[in-house]
DNA sequence: ATATACACGACTTAAAGGATCGGATATAGA
DNA sequence: TCTATATCCGATCCTTTAAGTCGTGTATAT
């Protein structure tokens, strides 16, 4: 449980990828795909939908294909995951209305909710630059909050 | 995504429950099913996991139950989760040996261990005790390290 | 024109999680 | 001793979600 899904998995290493690349030179999703052994069709849907968020710019025709948008350093792990993998909720209640049918207030939900924020935190300062060189940058992640 | 199953979440609440009662009274799973309108089967067959991680304590036959086996404060959310929900891993790549065709090392991978490792530190911090009363204790999180 | 590549939606399939059922054992009290 | 109450354990069903596929359309460079 907890664990990531394979398009977040996918987007994070097709933009770690383009990141590595010269200044901002375009790939397809084709050639991504058959590098990191992905199914094309689905790493192809996963790079539109970056496009659509604006991390990407798509060229069609040939010799087309995605390029960085934004530089490295501006992308971070946390909003790629969010628009792949949906939102970031680590208790169940947060997304069903219909839970929690507890009378008093569910003294549960808001530690964990912390918790859950600090995983924000920490996935928000993983840039897709440090992803290139894992010695880059030197971040101190710090949370803290009643817990 | 990175959600927390309902099982753990049922056996968090259930743990609460027990903690904020007197001593170390027992309750059947049956009443802490019906206070929390929780599926009655499904809460029992936790409690009865968490008997097996010595957690909890059970009691047969009439005024029976299931009791705190330790003091709320030695008890920590992640052990619970792990247990309930399996193993905390972020990425796929960790369980599936399948995965990661790359002959290149996957640089994705090592900084978001990091961020896992950050997980599992902000959840083991968190104690049944402090899900009791939420004011109960200033915790400061804090977790570094190479991003 | 044609080959290439993005764009978009619908569909199918596979896996996981949640929930349920049946039967067995143990205990307290009438 | 008999009965009601509980924990225990395994097997199974059902719903949901994620993963992956397919088909069609559009844009662009050569």
């Amino acid at each position: 449980m907890l664990r990531l899904g394979k398009k977040a998995d996918y987007g994070l290493i097709a933009l770690r990828h383009l990141a590595s690349k010269p200044p901002r030179a375009a790939c397809s999703a084709r050639e991504i795909a058959r590098i990191y052994r992905m199914p094309t069709e689905l790493v192809a849907k996963i790079l539109q939908r970056l496009v659509k968020i604006g991390l990407l710019a798509s060229q069609h025709g040939t010799n087309g294909g995605y390029a960085l948008a934004k530089d490295p350093s501006e992308i971070n792990a946390f909003e790629v995951i969010r628009a792949l993998d949906g939102p970031l909720v680590i208790t169940s209640c947060v997304t069903d209305r219909s839970e929690c049918h507890q009378l008093t207030t569910c003294t549960v939900r808001e530690p964990l909710r912390r918790v859950n924020d600090a995983i924000v935190k920490a996935l928000s300062d993983v840039t897709v630059s440090s992803l290139i060189d894992d010695n880059a940058g030197l971040v101190h992640v710090r949370v803290e909050g009643r817990l």
